[in-house]
DNA sequence: TTTATAATTAGAATAATTCTATTTTTAATT
DNA sequence: AATTAAAAATAGAATTATTCTAATTATAAA
């Protein structure tokens, strides 16, 4: 339980807290820890009663200050669905998501290359994206 | 100035709230009518402030209600940036929206049939998408 | 080991939105 | 036209996610 991060994933946290002058603390780990360990879109909230486990006395500020490190730091993304409370996601790699509006399940679903340009091609001449967002609710009957 | 509903619209907006029973108040005829009039995704105070150079007492309760109704009734759609204030936009068409970093500037982008089919190629089988969101953050420097 | 800086903490503050209780308006019916 | 029941509008309080503030603690460099 103590502590499950890889040595990949400690050392890419180090690095890139590093990469901005930012230090390695055991509250910063441990979020990091969290978000990893269990894939599912966890709130600020969450994500505070899941670290206190490991850390007791961790505080809600402490947790909004290393999600936002991490996600400077461009390890974690945040997901927005309206108004709903902030959820935070540590694949980086290219996703949508959706959510289940039966159940509040977030799935993340994966993008290829090929539909990431296609994406772009609704730009105008102009206009540069430095990130885009994609999002679906609606409803689903499979077990994920 | 005093009311700028073509017929054509304000009937769309009777038939939509008749089709739910509800009632249209000059509330909700003055909301729809700037959310019409003027295409810049304002936030409900700035419909507030549109709305009472028509109806100097409307309240920002009021203002929500009627948004609400607007949204329900499918006349209105609601964007949304991360946690920023809820920005409400009466184009139907199917399109994305684009935010500009730098001046924060909220622009429509429309998307073809193609696109919009092609989008939905990533749900995995037993996903219904209700709906979709699709959002850029990034620069630009055209002048629209 | 001192020291300067950064990070954590508790709790207050903020801000968008929603809720509550009351008053007003609407439209159907007498 | 007057009555009435339901719906809508209103003011202001409440809620809630998040950010801020000021004080304490931890870190790493010198």
């Amino acid at each position: 339980m103590a502590f499950s991060l890889t040595d990949k994933d400690k050392e890419g946290l180090n690095r890139a807290l590093k990469g901005k002058g930012l230090r390695p603390t055991k509250q910063r780990t441990s979020v990091y820890e969290v978000i990893l360990r269990k894939k599912d879109h966890p709130t600020a909230d969450e994500v505070l009663v899941r670290v206190r486990k490991e850390l007791p006395t961790i505080s809600l500020a402490t947790v909004y200050n290393c999600l936002e490190t991490l996600v400077d730091c461009g390890l974690v993304r945040q997901v927005n669905f309206d108004r709903a409370p902030t959820r935070f996601c540590p694949n980086l790699t290219p996703h949508a998501h959706f959510k289940c509006s039966r159940t509040g399940e977030i799935f993340d679903l994966p993008m290829d290359p090929n539909t990431v340009e296609h994406l772009k091609t609704i730009l105008p001449k102009g206009f540069l994206a430095e990130n885009f967002d994609l999002s679906f609710v609606g409803s689903t009957n499979q077990l994920q």
